[in-house]
DNA sequence: CACCCATATGAATATATGCTCATATGTTCA
DNA sequence: TGAACATATGAGCATATATTCATATGGGTG
C-alpha cells in the first residue's frame, strides 16, 4: 500500500506539490489558527464579543441581552476566557466581563464585512 | 413563565443592556459572520486555503500534499465552493483549485498572526 | 447564621461535523 | 466501446459541540 493509498500512482504534480509544500506552514500553526477560528464560528460567541467591544457586561447582561440562561452564556464564557479572549473584574457577587484584546474586534469586524458583502 | 426564566427579576444592569443592544448588529450579520468563521474553523480547511493562496492545485495534488484521501479533500473543497471560497476550472478530467478571493487570505493572515503571538 | 442571588460547572442530550467506504460521473485513450 | 483514472457524492460512523438541567460556590444582607 505504499503511502497509506493516498495519490500513489494516480496524477500528480510534483513539482507544484513541492513548492508549496516547501512554503506550508507547520502543522501546529493550522491547528491554532484554525482553533481561533473555530472560537469565532459560533454566532453566539460573536455576539458576546461584539457587545463586549461596545461595552463591559456581566452575566446576567449578557443573557438579557442574548436571551439566553445564564448557564448558556457562562459555558460560552468559560470558552472565551480559556481562550484568553476575554477578561473579568469581579465587583461583590457580579462578575464583569470585556475584551482581553482589541485584536479580535479587528478579526470579527473583517468577518462582518466580508459576511456582508 | 414571564420571560422564558431569563434575568426577569434577577439583576441586570438595564441602562447598559439597552445601550448595546442599541448598538448590535442584527442576527442574520452574526449568523454570516459566525458561518463564515466556522469554514476557517476546521485545520484541513485552512490548510487547503493556504495551499490555493500559494498556487493553483488539483484535488489529487492537495490529497498528496495533505496525505489526505481524495475523498476527503473533495469533501472539504465542496464546502469550499458552496461557501464561494474557492472557484476551479477544468483541463480534461483534471480540475484545477484556487483562491476565489483574496479577501480571505487577508483574514486567515490575520488568525495565523492571532494565533501565534 | 440563614437566605437570596449571581455565577460556575458537571452530566446528559441533541445536533453538527469530518472522515471513510462504496459508488457514481465524466473524461481520456487504446 | 471499454478500461483507466480524476473527481464527486451519499450513507454511515465516530467525535465534537451547544444547550439544558441540576447542583455547587461564594458574596451580600437580613
Amino acid at each position: 500500500m505504499g503511502g497509506e493509498g493516498v495519490c500513489e500512482v494516480e496524477y500528480v504534480n510534483k513539482k507544484a506539490v513541492q513548492e508549496v509544500k516547501f512554503r506550508m506552514l507547520g502543522d501546529k500553526t493550522f491547528l491554532k489558527t484554525a482553533g481561533c477560528f473555530k472560537i469565532l464560528g459560533d454566532s453566539t460567541r460573536v455576539k458576546i464579543l461584539h457587545a463586549l467591544s461596545i461595552k463591559e457586561l456581566c452575566v446576567c447582561d449578557l443573557s438579557a441581552l442574548l436571551g439566553m440562561t445564564h448557564s448558556a452564556v457562562s459555558h460560552q464564557l468559560r470558552l472565551l476566557r480559556n481562550t484568553n479572549l476575554v477578561k473579568f473584574r469581579k465587583e461583590g457577587k457580579i462578575v464583569y466581563y470585556s475584551l482581553a484584546d482589541k485584536h479580535v474586534v479587528k478579526l470579527i469586524d473583517m468577518g462582518i464585512e466580508h459576511a456582508e458583502e
